[in-house]
DNA sequence: CAAATAATAAAGCAAAAACTTTAGTAATGG
DNA sequence: CCATTACTAAAGTTTTTGCTTTATTATTTG
């Protein structure tokens, strides 16, 4: 029997995370929009590469694409970083919850 | 030539973060602490392979254990979630910093 | 129209990651 | 003690990633 719920969409966003290039990519497009070809340049590495990892990016709605003509723009999507801004906020208050929990045992009539 | 600077927490932890399982584990540890064999049962897994998983995320600072007798007792460490969540934050914050530019560009005396 | 450009699909490949199994070591408990 | 427990190191296997190359499709441009 596995553990895991489906929470897909934090899984998608996590995973693509999870990899330094595309951390890179974001970092660009938070600045500015850009082009696939235009994300590619800095990095030693095919274009297709970088479109796949664009890709990626986008089913977890970490970046928002159109493409017009024959080029593809890039931008943020504030959706998927909020998704994992949700997880690591709802860890933390767990968390810190514990502590509040503990703390007002411990206070409980007899401070010893 | 590569782009990527040397952000060797930042990788760890959003590496970390990018498996479900581990996951899975820190939920559960931000309710409570456990040995490496409670964060077992629930997974249809070997012992070995939390272990494993246990040590990842103890090396990305998401989790600190201490080893007295022969178990080992794990909680959140919370350097790798605040490291994770700066990192989010600061993408925020130059993706919305853009968007105040070009606000206040349209801004400038010719509202048309 | 012909050549160049931007992107992408597809197939293949090598390295990394996530496991497993086996074989320990070091506590603990009866 | 002896058996069990809790973990771990090591080695091997399978799966998943991240990448490449090649070939194709659409645009665009001279």
């Amino acid at each position: 029997m596995q553990a895991q719920q489906a929470m897909p969409d934090v899984d998608l966003v996590f995973h693509a995370l999870g990899d330094p290039t595309r951390r890179a990519i974001l970092e660009r497009l938070s600045r500015r929009p850009a082009t696939v070809s235009d994300l590619a340049v800095p990095f030693d590495m095919s274009l297709a590469a970088i479109g796949q990892h664009v890709q990626v990016l986008e089913r977890s709605r970490l970046v928002r694409t159109e493409k017009v003509g024959r080029t593809r723009t890039c931008q943020i999507d504030p959706e998927g970083l909020s998704l994992a801004r949700q997880w690591i906020e709802e860890r933390k208050r767990v968390w810190e919850d514990r502590f509040d929990r503990l703390a007002e045992f411990l206070d409980e009539d007899d401070p010893e």
